[in-house]
Order: C-alpha cells, then structure tokens, then sequence
DNA sequence: ACTGGCACTCGAAACGCGGGAGTGCCAACA
DNA sequence: TGTTGGCACTCCCGCGTTTCGAGTGCCAGT
C-alpha cells in the first residue's frame, strides 16, 4: 500500500519539518527535495499518508505534519542512525577520559550529552547488583552511631547511617569492620546479601541485634531498591521548543523533579548496544505525549549497568540524536570498563 | 520627602503588585487598600514616587510598578519577615529529620525550600574546611590505582582516585591507611594540611613519591577548592515566571546550569542569621536583572557551614520568601549539629 | 493639603479584509 | 493506471482600523 516513493515523500516531510518547524506543503516539499514528480502526484501520496495516520494537517489547507506514527515509520524504516564525526568522537573521547571519579564520570556525561543533542539530558548511575563489593567502612560518629560506608567495583560509594540505640565499644566496630571485609571483598553484591545472612550467628548474643541492624542497612544499601540516583542537565535546552510553554516545557521541567518518573521514562535498561525510541504518546505519561525519549543503556559487554538517554520534542533529529546517545554510551562504557 | 502615607502608598503598590503582577493604578489602590484618602491624592504621591524612582509606569497612562528600587525600600523599610506557622515549622522540622546521610539531608532542604517558596531552591554542600576529619580510606582499586575516600565530621563523604604509575603493595597501603587515620582522625581540616605535609618524610625514601601523590590530592580534597557542590531544584516553580519566556526563564535556567555563576549569586556566607536579598540589576548578572536572590548560610551556631537560598522574580513576595528561607535554614542548622 | 472633575493618552481587544499557501478534484495525457 | 496541469475553494495569518477603558496629569474649588 505504501510504495517506495510514498516512503520517500515520508522521509522528507519529517525532515523538512524537523528543520523548519512549519508544515511542509507539497510545492515546498518538490522544491527542496529532488523528488522527481510534480507537486499534484505529491499531493497525492500525502493524502493516502494521511488516510494511513502517518500525517496530519493542523488545519484545512495548511500543509502536513508527521504524527507520532509517521516519526515511529521514519525511524524505524526510513533513516539510518547518522554517526558522529571523528572529531567528535574525539573530544568526547578526552572530555570523559578527564574524570577524576565516577561522581566525576556522570556529570560529565550528562553535560556532554546535553551538550551534543541540544536537549535535555539523563543520566542514570550505574546499578549496585551486578558490581561487586570492593570495600566496607565502618565508622564511629557518636557512639551510638555508626556510619556505613560500601565502595563498589563501578566506584560508586554508598553510605548510611546506622542508629544503634545503645554505646557500641570501638572493639566491637573494628571486629565488625574486618570481618565484614573478609567476607565481603570481591563478592557480588547480590551473593553478599546470603553472606550476610548467617553473620550475626557468629558474634556473641549480646552483640547480635546490633549487628543484625547493620546487616539490614547494608543489604538495603545492597539491594539498593527505592533510591536510583539520576543526574539530570541541558535543562536550557528547553527553551529550544518553541512557544505554547504551558503544554510543552512545564511538564517537562515537572518530570525532571522527579526521579521517580524519569526512571520509567528511561525504561528497562535493555543490551548497552539497544536503542529505545519512546515518540510522544508512547511514553508512559500523558502530559508528555509532545515529548520523545531517546535512550540506551550502557555498561561493560553484555551486562548493562544502567541507562542514559535524552529528553526532547516529538519533532527531533531522531538520527544525529540516536547517534550522539550511542556514541556516548560507548564511550561512557569504555570509560567505566576500564576503571 | 517621603512622608509616612507616600510609604504606606509604596507599601500597598508592592503588595498589590506582587498579587496580581499587573501594573497597578490610583482607583484599585484605595479600593483594595483603606488608605483614608482619595484616588487624587495617591496619584500625586505616586508622582513623587515616581520622581524619586521607586515606582514606574510601563507606558503612559497605565498603573504603576515597583522598581528595583522600590523593592529594595520596601523590604529594608516598609516590611518584616513574616515567620511560618507552627504548623509549617512542624512540618520542615520532621521532613528533615527523616534523611538517613548528608547527601538526603541536602536533597531534602532543596525540595523543601522550593515547596514552600515555589520557587527555585538552591542549596550548598557544608563546605569542608570548617569541618573535621572522621576517617580516611585508603582502597586498592587495581596495582596502580588507590581511591581515597575522606569522610568528614559533617556526614560528607569526598572521594579521589589517585593513579600512582607505579604497582603499589598492599602493605604499604595498610600501611598508609593507618598512619593517615592516626595522624589526621579528628584534625580540623585546615590543620590536617600542615600535618599532611611531613608525612612523607617518615616514609622510606622509595615510597616517598607515591606517598607525596597521596597527599597531594588529600590536601587538594581538604581545601576543597574548585568543586563547591551544590544541589538545585524547583526548576518547574519557573512555568510561573509569566510571559516572556525568552528573557525571564532562559538565563536563569542557563544560570542553573552553570554551577560557579550559583555560587556567585548565593554569594558569600556571612552570618548565619542573617538574610541577603539580592534585587534586579543588584545581582552580578546582567541576565538576570529580573531576577532576585533570598539567601542565608546555615551552620552551627555562629560558624557558617555554606549557603542556601532561592531565585525568583523580582515581583516575588519577599516577607514569606524570607521568613520561609530563615526558617528552613534554620531547621537544617539544627538537623547538622545533632549529627 | 486634599478632592472632584475633565480632557487626554495609549495599550489591548475586536473587527474586517485581502493575500497567499495549500488543498482536493477533475480532465487530459503518456 | 499513474501522472500532470489547471482551477476553484478554504482558511490562516498579518495588517490597518476602530473602539474601549483604565489610568494619568492638571486645575480649580473647598
């Protein structure tokens, strides 16, 4: 039903609107395009487009623009991801080589990527379940408070605080802090957690709930549910989506408050090679639906660490932008690989 | 020159004016405010406020604004801070309590501080040099690379990867762990400095250059210089702003972005109670001559830990906005010395 | 010193009106 | 059957004009 010059006539509308912001008629269209037919056979195939859902008029005798499933089409049959140039990969290259830790690491690539796409940017810290334990601290605050410190094979450190209720003897802390740290050190974070278990059964009884208090909040920090931290930039960006504010740019800058809701919008972090493309009313939020995701995950080979991706109007470059958030992931990837 | 009603016409163009964000003329004036005298007589006040450069006009014939100016006598002369409700306090006072680490504790005051202010929150980590050392961390990463984790009287946790170019042996980082502890553990960090600096010499000359690496990068992390961290949020109070997108929302998002130009408007941290208003043009930023900045640092008594405040329009109103950024940094002050 | 009255100003909203970009349809043509 | 030029139609956009009214400044009167 679609021909190949239906898929062409396609292509260059949502490219001509991209660039222009402004729906795209059929004489323009033949001008700027070298289609090679006249502007009625367009006229033509944009109404059988439209009759198909891929474009819409915002009113009667106005020219087309694509629908959400016209960009869905687009990207998925009609355009290839555009890599970046080599000078690009480059500076990206050094700029995240220049990274002192990995805190270091994720501001750095929120601000690259925000920098590259012009939107805004997201940026998820690795996970702790598939890293391994590198390091446990335990530090006395006050007496009755210990400070628990995980330092993670990603670099990452976690820390809580751990109230005991009573005087705990720096004997005990110490005891506490090296055996912690032989049964611990190289695990993976999931198995810790079945180590841990069985701790508290070999202190004495007087010592166990204090103990077992401590294991809790490490198996919490472990399991590391309920908070995944998020770095979030380029928010300037927004004031690149044209008027109507109220519709477009407030919910976004209401999203991005929200943690919560920008790890949903990222979605499962998939295999680190998988580019997801949520466009408009595909995401899980409705006050989005003038919005795209554009995400990936990144991580060592196979096992993904975490997730980064970019937030911007449905009417994006789809290509450059997948390119960039590729090309960062990778690099990003490359970078944690080799700590 | 101004005598006691020309004030009281000040105060009441102010407060009308922050209310309605309309310009506001002599009729509304003695409607919505009993001022005892009529629409005539206010307007020849308002000449005079005029004259003197409190108030402006935006074009002939319409309703009069405040000018930065006026807004500056009016919360120097014609205003108090108004405190919160008990209610309100209740409620900062839990909120706060419930953060489990410094970092929450940070997090939690800026989303507090944007709530209550609908606006946008700004908030400095404590800095360091004013705090003291709880412990250091000496970890082995791979042969060649050792992370430093600093952990601060204050609940912060600093971390530095040291790259040492050289295979280093466990021993000598046990080693190095426990004289750093030794030496430093309690040592304000100002005086860690000074201590830190012969202890290479008590090193056997062949580990000296790791040794001086080491510290290096530990005095680097204890004067803290070039990284002042800092945590914003409320960027969604800005849908508020009004009109005019381009020239109120765009520079103060680009400003949020910009992490050193933040520290530049909170400005420096004097006294603890003591508020800082910043109105219009006063800031250093020519971009942000709409824009006001409520600011206070907070900290132990009489000892400033770091800065905390809010930017909003000039047309804010500044008796809430100030009592909500005293209380709330007050509230946080207490939150850290019970630590 | 304050007030009522009055003429004046000037932006905002309402209205009307081409111009033009764009469409759909149709008949003609390859 | 697919493509094309022609043509009438639609409706948004931009523009000038008008009207409306809130607000002012000034002045004379109390």
């Amino acid at each position: 039903m679609l021909d190949e010059r239906k898929l062409d006539v396609l292509r260059a509308i949502v490219e001509d609107y991209v660039a222009t912001h402004e729906p795209v008629g059929s004489k323009t269209l033949v001008d700027r395009h070298s289609l090679g037919v006249s502007p009625a056979t367009v006229r033509n195939d944009m109404a059988v487009l439209e009759e198909e859902g891929y474009i819409t008029q915002p009113h009667t005798s106005a020219g087309r623009i694509p629908t959400d499933a016209g960009y869905r089409l687009f990207v998925d049959k009609l355009s290839t991801v555009k890599p970046l140039s080599a000078t690009e990969k480059k500076a990206i290259s050094t700029f995240l080589a220049g990274a002192v830790d990995l805190d270091d690491v994720v501001r750095r690539t929120v601000r690259l990527l925000a920098q590259i796409t012009r939107q805004v940017a997201i940026v998820q810290y690795p996970t702790l379940t598939r890293s391994s334990v590198r390091h446990v601290e335990v530090v006395t605050m006050t007496p009755r408070r210990l400070l628990l410190v995980l330092i993670t094979s990603t670099g990452r450190v976690e820390q809580r605080i751990v109230e005991t209720g009573e005087d705990v003897a720096e004997q005990l802390v110490a005891d506490l802090r090296s055996r912690l740290n032989t049964s611990l050190t190289g695990k993976r974070l999931t198995d810790a957690t079945s180590v841990l278990g069985v701790l508290p059964d070999t202190f004495p009884p007087v010592d166990r709930p204090l103990v077992s208090a401590l294991v809790t909040t490490l198996i919490e920090a472990f399991t590391d549910e309920g908070e995944q931290r998020i770095a979030v930039g380029g928010a300037a960006n927004l004031t690149r989506y044209g008027d109507d504010f109220e519709r477009n740019v407030k919910p976004v800058l209401e999203a991005l408050e929200e943690h919560v809701i920008l790890l949903k919008l990222l979605g499962e972090a998939t295999h680190p090679r998988t580019l997801t493309v949520r466009i408009g009313h595909e995401n899980p939020y409705e006050e989005l639906a003038t919005t795209s995701v554009v995400a990936t995950a990144y991580g060592s080979k196979s096992e993904a660490l975490a997730t980064l991706g970019i937030v911007g109007p449905t009417h994006m470059d789809y290509p450059s932008t997948m390119g960039a958030v590729r090309a960062v992931a990778r690099y990003v990837s490359q970078i944690l690989a080799d700590s």
